[in-house]
DNA sequence: GGTCGATTGTTATGTAATGTAATTAATACG
DNA sequence: CGTATTAATTACATTACATAACAATCGACC
Protein backbone atom coordinates (compact mmCIF):
# COMPACT_ATOMS: atom_id res chain seq x y z
CA UNK A 1 0.00 0.00 0.00
CA UNK A 2 3.02 2.23 0.65
CA UNK A 3 4.54 4.52 -2.30
CA UNK A 4 7.65 3.71 -3.67
CA UNK A 5 9.73 5.87 -2.18
CA UNK A 6 7.72 5.68 1.69
CA UNK A 7 11.10 5.34 3.07
CA UNK A 8 13.08 7.84 1.40
CA UNK A 9 10.32 10.03 2.45
CA UNK A 10 11.17 9.39 5.64
CA UNK A 11 14.36 11.28 5.53
CA UNK A 12 14.32 15.16 5.94
CA UNK A 13 17.41 15.69 3.74
CA UNK A 14 15.00 14.27 0.34
CA UNK A 15 12.24 16.36 1.37
CA UNK A 16 14.29 19.51 1.41
CA UNK A 17 15.69 18.56 -2.04
CA UNK A 18 12.57 17.91 -3.65
CA UNK A 19 10.65 21.13 -1.86
CA UNK A 20 13.83 23.29 -3.34
CA UNK A 21 13.92 22.00 -6.36
CA UNK A 22 10.30 22.59 -6.95
CA UNK A 23 10.12 26.22 -5.46
CA UNK A 24 13.60 26.67 -7.61
CA UNK A 25 11.61 25.77 -10.50
CA UNK A 26 9.11 28.41 -10.10
CA UNK A 27 11.30 31.04 -8.69
CA UNK A 28 12.98 30.39 -11.61
CA UNK A 29 10.17 30.63 -14.03
CA UNK A 30 8.74 33.45 -12.66
CA UNK A 31 12.26 35.54 -12.60
CA UNK A 32 13.24 34.32 -16.30
CA UNK A 33 10.95 37.23 -17.91
CA UNK A 34 13.13 39.64 -16.10
CA UNK A 35 16.46 37.92 -17.42
CA UNK A 36 17.34 36.99 -13.96
CA UNK A 37 17.30 33.51 -11.85
CA UNK A 38 17.25 32.99 -8.58
CA UNK A 39 21.03 33.35 -8.32
CA UNK A 40 21.12 36.39 -9.95
CA UNK A 41 18.06 37.71 -8.06
CA UNK A 42 19.85 37.47 -5.03
CA UNK A 43 22.94 38.79 -5.95
CA UNK A 44 20.66 41.90 -6.99
CA UNK A 45 18.84 42.19 -3.68
CA UNK A 46 21.71 41.97 -1.53
CA UNK A 47 23.62 44.50 -3.60
CA UNK A 48 19.85 46.75 -3.34
CA UNK A 49 20.36 46.55 0.40
CA UNK A 50 23.80 47.34 0.84
CA UNK A 51 24.64 49.72 -1.73
CA UNK A 52 29.11 49.67 -2.00
CA UNK A 53 29.30 46.66 -0.98
CA UNK A 54 32.66 44.86 -2.20
CA UNK A 55 32.77 41.76 -4.00
CA UNK A 56 33.95 39.67 -1.33
CA UNK A 57 31.64 40.64 1.13
CA UNK A 58 28.96 40.06 -1.36
CA UNK A 59 30.54 36.71 -1.57
CA UNK A 60 30.49 36.23 2.10
CA UNK A 61 27.14 37.18 2.74
CA UNK A 62 25.73 34.51 0.07
CA UNK A 63 28.30 32.04 0.79
CA UNK A 64 29.50 31.46 -2.80
CA UNK A 65 32.78 31.45 -3.55
CA UNK A 66 34.52 35.13 -5.02
CA UNK A 67 35.21 33.02 -8.61
CA UNK A 68 31.70 32.48 -9.08
CA UNK A 69 30.71 36.11 -8.34
CA UNK A 70 32.41 37.00 -11.16
CA UNK A 71 30.35 35.89 -14.32
CA UNK A 72 26.73 36.67 -12.44
CA UNK A 73 28.46 40.52 -12.09
CA UNK A 74 29.60 40.15 -15.46
CA UNK A 75 25.74 38.79 -16.55
CA UNK A 76 24.34 42.46 -14.40
CA UNK A 77 26.77 44.59 -15.61
CA UNK A 78 26.20 43.71 -19.00
CA UNK A 79 22.46 44.14 -18.37
CA UNK A 80 23.26 47.69 -17.07
CA UNK A 81 21.47 46.82 -13.96
CA UNK A 82 24.63 47.16 -11.38
CA UNK A 83 27.80 48.82 -11.84
CA UNK A 84 31.52 48.01 -10.58
CA UNK A 85 33.39 50.89 -9.60
CA UNK A 86 36.86 51.13 -8.26
CA UNK A 87 36.83 51.62 -4.25
CA UNK A 88 38.94 55.15 -3.87
CA UNK A 89 40.40 54.10 -0.47
CA UNK A 90 41.33 50.30 -1.48
CA UNK A 91 42.07 50.13 -5.53
CA UNK A 92 42.12 46.35 -6.10
CA UNK A 93 38.29 46.56 -4.58
CA UNK A 94 35.36 47.19 -6.45
CA UNK A 95 32.09 48.86 -4.87
CA UNK A 96 29.04 47.38 -6.24
CA UNK A 97 25.79 49.60 -7.13
CA UNK A 98 22.13 48.79 -8.48
CA UNK A 99 21.55 51.05 -11.59
CA UNK A 100 18.66 53.08 -12.08
CA UNK A 101 17.06 50.80 -14.51
CA UNK A 102 18.49 47.71 -12.00
CA UNK A 103 16.05 49.34 -9.26
CA UNK A 104 13.18 49.41 -11.54
CA UNK A 105 13.56 45.90 -12.36
CA UNK A 106 14.36 45.13 -9.04
CA UNK A 107 11.17 46.56 -7.71
CA UNK A 108 8.67 44.63 -10.29
CA UNK A 109 10.78 41.28 -9.68
CA UNK A 110 10.15 41.56 -5.94
CA UNK A 111 6.83 41.77 -6.26
CA UNK A 112 6.43 38.77 -8.26
CA UNK A 113 8.97 36.81 -5.60
CA UNK A 114 6.64 37.92 -3.44
CA UNK A 115 3.75 37.26 -5.31
CA UNK A 116 5.45 33.31 -6.03
CA UNK A 117 6.00 33.05 -2.52
CA UNK A 118 2.43 33.45 -1.36
CA UNK A 119 1.72 30.66 -4.31
CA UNK A 120 4.01 28.74 -2.89
CA UNK A 121 2.71 28.68 0.71
CA UNK A 122 -0.77 28.44 -0.75
CA UNK A 123 -2.85 26.14 2.44
CA UNK A 124 -0.28 27.33 5.11
CA UNK A 125 -1.47 29.37 7.96
CA UNK A 126 1.02 32.87 8.54
CA UNK A 127 1.95 30.64 12.14
CA UNK A 128 2.31 27.74 10.03
CA UNK A 129 4.40 29.89 7.50
CA UNK A 130 6.26 31.59 10.42
CA UNK A 131 7.22 28.10 11.69
CA UNK A 132 8.61 27.37 8.46
CA UNK A 133 10.76 29.67 8.41
CA UNK A 134 12.27 29.01 11.76
CA UNK A 135 12.72 25.57 11.36
CA UNK A 136 14.67 26.45 8.26
CA UNK A 137 17.30 28.29 9.66
CA UNK A 138 17.16 26.23 12.13
CA UNK A 139 18.25 23.54 10.03
CA UNK A 140 20.75 25.52 8.09
CA UNK A 141 22.24 26.77 11.70
CA UNK A 142 22.23 22.81 12.53
CA UNK A 143 23.82 21.99 9.15
CA UNK A 144 26.44 24.69 9.07
CA UNK A 145 27.77 23.68 13.09
CA UNK A 146 27.99 19.94 11.99
CA UNK A 147 30.07 21.28 9.04
CA UNK A 148 32.10 23.48 11.40
CA UNK A 149 33.30 20.69 13.98
CA UNK A 150 33.86 18.42 10.87
CA UNK A 151 36.33 21.35 9.47
CA UNK A 152 37.67 21.71 12.80
CA UNK A 153 37.98 17.79 13.43
CA UNK A 154 39.97 17.52 9.84
CA UNK A 155 41.58 20.54 9.47
CA UNK B 1 21.35 47.05 12.49
CA UNK B 2 19.13 44.73 9.72
CA UNK B 3 21.76 41.87 8.34
CA UNK B 4 23.09 42.30 5.11
CA UNK B 5 20.99 39.41 3.98
CA UNK B 6 17.95 40.62 5.49
CA UNK B 7 15.44 41.51 2.62
CA UNK B 8 17.14 38.55 1.14
CA UNK B 9 16.21 36.43 3.60
CA UNK B 10 12.42 37.62 3.91
CA UNK B 11 12.07 34.99 0.44
CA UNK B 12 11.09 31.41 1.17
CA UNK B 13 12.99 30.33 -1.70
CA UNK B 14 16.31 31.71 -0.73
CA UNK B 15 15.59 30.04 2.66
CA UNK B 16 15.67 26.97 1.17
CA UNK B 17 18.24 27.00 -0.76
CA UNK B 18 20.29 28.09 2.22
CA UNK B 19 18.94 24.90 4.45
CA UNK B 20 18.87 22.86 1.54
CA UNK B 21 22.78 23.04 0.77
CA UNK B 22 23.30 22.78 4.74
CA UNK B 23 21.79 20.06 5.03
CA UNK B 24 22.65 18.39 1.43
CA UNK B 25 26.40 19.13 2.95
CA UNK B 26 25.68 17.30 5.94
CA UNK B 27 24.12 14.33 4.59
CA UNK B 28 26.75 13.86 1.85
CA UNK B 29 30.15 14.08 4.59
CA UNK B 30 27.99 11.60 6.25
CA UNK B 31 27.50 9.20 3.34
CA UNK B 32 30.82 9.29 2.28
CA UNK B 33 32.47 6.92 4.64
CA UNK B 34 29.74 4.75 2.69
CA UNK B 35 30.94 5.67 -0.77
CA UNK B 36 27.49 7.10 -1.23
CA UNK B 37 26.05 10.92 -1.67
CA UNK B 38 22.36 11.74 -1.34
CA UNK B 39 21.45 10.71 -4.90
CA UNK B 40 22.85 7.46 -4.85
CA UNK B 41 21.57 6.76 -1.59
CA UNK B 42 18.36 7.87 -2.87
CA UNK B 43 18.18 5.10 -5.52
CA UNK B 44 19.17 2.29 -3.35
CA UNK B 45 16.95 2.82 -0.89
CA UNK B 46 14.07 3.13 -3.67
CA UNK B 47 15.61 0.04 -4.76
CA UNK B 48 16.06 -1.84 -1.65
CA UNK B 49 11.91 -0.76 -1.49
CA UNK B 50 10.68 -1.63 -4.89
CA UNK B 51 12.78 -5.05 -5.52
CA UNK B 52 12.77 -5.38 -9.32
CA UNK B 53 11.81 -2.21 -10.09
CA UNK B 54 12.52 -0.91 -13.45
CA UNK B 55 15.03 1.78 -14.00
CA UNK B 56 12.47 4.18 -16.20
CA UNK B 57 10.24 3.46 -13.11
CA UNK B 58 13.29 4.47 -11.10
CA UNK B 59 13.64 7.42 -12.67
CA UNK B 60 9.70 8.39 -12.86
CA UNK B 61 9.70 8.04 -8.71
CA UNK B 62 12.91 10.02 -8.01
CA UNK B 63 11.74 12.44 -10.30
CA UNK B 64 15.73 12.42 -12.94
CA UNK B 65 15.85 11.74 -16.57
CA UNK B 66 16.43 8.14 -17.31
CA UNK B 67 20.01 9.00 -18.64
CA UNK B 68 21.23 10.35 -15.91
CA UNK B 69 20.45 7.12 -14.41
CA UNK B 70 23.03 5.01 -15.93
CA UNK B 71 25.91 6.13 -14.64
CA UNK B 72 24.74 6.05 -11.21
CA UNK B 73 23.08 2.61 -11.81
CA UNK B 74 26.66 1.88 -13.13
CA UNK B 75 27.98 3.19 -10.16
CA UNK B 76 26.42 1.12 -7.47
CA UNK B 77 26.24 -2.10 -10.22
CA UNK B 78 30.36 -1.56 -10.11
CA UNK B 79 30.52 -1.46 -6.58
CA UNK B 80 28.75 -4.42 -6.13
CA UNK B 81 25.62 -3.04 -4.49
CA UNK B 82 22.58 -3.57 -6.81
CA UNK B 83 22.40 -6.24 -9.64
CA UNK B 84 20.69 -5.22 -13.19
CA UNK B 85 18.59 -8.47 -14.66
CA UNK B 86 16.94 -8.70 -17.95
CA UNK B 87 13.16 -8.90 -17.23
CA UNK B 88 12.16 -12.28 -18.40
CA UNK B 89 8.67 -11.02 -19.83
CA UNK B 90 10.47 -7.35 -21.44
CA UNK B 91 14.10 -8.12 -22.78
CA UNK B 92 14.31 -4.30 -23.04
CA UNK B 93 13.62 -3.67 -19.34
CA UNK B 94 16.48 -4.12 -16.69
CA UNK B 95 15.02 -5.52 -12.83
CA UNK B 96 17.00 -3.89 -10.53
CA UNK B 97 17.53 -5.42 -6.67
CA UNK B 98 20.00 -4.65 -3.69
CA UNK B 99 22.52 -7.48 -2.93
CA UNK B 100 23.33 -8.92 0.14
CA UNK B 101 26.34 -6.59 0.22
CA UNK B 102 24.08 -3.23 -0.74
CA UNK B 103 22.00 -4.75 1.99
CA UNK B 104 24.45 -4.71 4.40
CA UNK B 105 25.47 -1.26 3.25
CA UNK B 106 22.13 -0.13 2.98
CA UNK B 107 21.33 -0.73 7.18
CA UNK B 108 24.05 0.93 8.45
CA UNK B 109 23.78 3.60 5.92
CA UNK B 110 19.91 4.24 6.83
CA UNK B 111 21.54 4.31 10.17
CA UNK B 112 23.83 6.97 9.86
CA UNK B 113 20.99 9.15 8.41
CA UNK B 114 18.92 9.08 10.73
CA UNK B 115 21.35 10.16 13.25
CA UNK B 116 21.93 12.92 11.21
CA UNK B 117 18.56 13.60 10.81
CA UNK B 118 17.84 13.58 14.14
CA UNK B 119 21.23 16.32 14.65
CA UNK B 120 19.60 18.47 11.66
CA UNK B 121 16.17 18.77 13.80
CA UNK B 122 18.09 19.61 16.92
CA UNK B 123 15.94 22.11 18.93
CA UNK B 124 12.67 21.16 17.44
CA UNK B 125 9.95 19.31 19.16
CA UNK B 126 8.62 16.11 17.69
CA UNK B 127 5.14 18.13 16.31
CA UNK B 128 7.44 21.14 14.65
CA UNK B 129 9.25 18.35 13.04
CA UNK B 130 6.11 16.93 11.52
CA UNK B 131 4.93 20.50 10.98
CA UNK B 132 7.97 21.12 8.73
CA UNK B 133 7.58 17.80 7.23
CA UNK B 134 3.80 18.98 5.90
CA UNK B 135 5.24 22.52 4.98
CA UNK B 136 8.13 20.78 2.92
CA UNK B 137 5.48 18.55 1.07
CA UNK B 138 3.03 21.07 0.65
CA UNK B 139 5.71 23.37 -0.67
CA UNK B 140 6.37 20.83 -3.50
CA UNK B 141 2.95 20.01 -4.16
CA UNK B 142 2.45 24.24 -4.90
CA UNK B 143 5.54 24.26 -6.62
CA UNK B 144 4.68 21.44 -8.71
CA UNK B 145 1.20 22.74 -9.68
CA UNK B 146 2.62 26.11 -10.64
CA UNK B 147 4.88 23.78 -12.73
CA UNK B 148 2.02 22.31 -14.45
CA UNK B 149 0.04 25.24 -15.05
CA UNK B 150 3.41 26.43 -16.77
CA UNK B 151 3.34 23.92 -19.14
CA UNK B 152 -0.02 23.28 -20.09
CA UNK B 153 -0.14 27.43 -21.42
CA UNK B 154 2.89 26.85 -22.84
CA UNK B 155 3.06 23.64 -24.31
C1' DG C 1 3.30 -12.70 -40.18
C1' DG C 2 5.32 -8.46 -41.45
C1' DT C 3 5.27 -3.38 -40.75
C1' DC C 4 5.25 0.63 -37.86
C1' DG C 5 4.81 3.38 -33.88
C1' DA C 6 6.03 3.41 -29.00
C1' DT C 7 9.12 2.18 -25.27
C1' DT C 8 13.76 0.74 -22.79
C1' DG C 9 18.09 1.61 -21.94
C1' DT C 10 21.97 3.96 -23.71
C1' DT C 11 25.31 7.44 -25.82
C1' DA C 12 26.51 11.96 -26.76
C1' DT C 13 26.17 16.45 -25.48
C1' DG C 14 24.94 20.88 -23.05
C1' DT C 15 24.23 23.85 -19.04
C1' DA C 16 23.96 25.76 -14.28
C1' DA C 17 25.93 25.96 -9.95
C1' DT C 18 29.25 25.02 -7.44
C1' DG C 19 34.57 24.28 -5.86
C1' DT C 20 40.06 24.77 -6.05
C1' DA C 21 44.51 26.54 -7.76
C1' DA C 22 47.15 29.87 -9.74
C1' DT C 23 47.74 34.85 -11.49
C1' DT C 24 47.87 39.91 -11.15
C1' DA C 25 47.52 44.20 -8.94
C1' DA C 26 47.41 46.74 -4.82
C1' DT C 27 47.87 47.21 0.04
C1' DA C 28 49.89 46.65 4.81
C1' DC C 29 53.34 46.44 7.85
C1' DG C 30 57.56 45.25 10.03
C1' DC D 1 62.01 48.73 1.03
C1' DG D 2 60.47 44.04 0.84
C1' DT D 3 57.57 40.50 1.99
C1' DA D 4 53.26 38.64 3.16
C1' DT D 5 48.29 39.43 2.48
C1' DT D 6 44.22 40.65 0.10
C1' DA D 7 40.83 41.71 -4.12
C1' DA D 8 39.50 40.32 -8.22
C1' DT D 9 40.21 37.37 -11.91
C1' DT D 10 41.38 33.28 -14.95
C1' DA D 11 41.49 28.56 -15.80
C1' DC D 12 39.77 24.35 -14.76
C1' DA D 13 37.10 20.33 -12.54
C1' DT D 14 32.89 18.29 -10.65
C1' DT D 15 28.04 17.35 -9.71
C1' DA D 16 23.49 17.29 -10.89
C1' DC D 17 20.66 17.90 -13.86
C1' DA D 18 18.32 18.28 -19.16
C1' DT D 19 17.63 17.08 -24.38
C1' DA D 20 18.33 14.67 -28.69
C1' DA D 21 19.25 10.72 -31.19
C1' DC D 22 19.84 5.65 -31.53
C1' DA D 23 19.52 0.37 -31.30
C1' DA D 24 16.88 -3.29 -29.63
C1' DT D 25 12.55 -4.78 -28.50
C1' DC D 26 7.73 -4.80 -27.91
C1' DG D 27 2.91 -4.46 -29.30
C1' DA D 28 -0.83 -3.55 -32.15
C1' DC D 29 -2.82 -3.71 -36.41
C1' DC D 30 -3.90 -5.18 -41.09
Amino acid sequence: MSAPDHTLRGFLGYGMKRAFSAIKADVDAVLAPFGLRLLTFSVLVVIRDNPGLRQTQLAEVLMIERPNLVLILDELEGADLVTRSRARDDRRAFELKVTLKGRRLFDKAVQAVEEHDRRMTMGMTDEAIAALRDALLLVETNGRTADERRKISHP
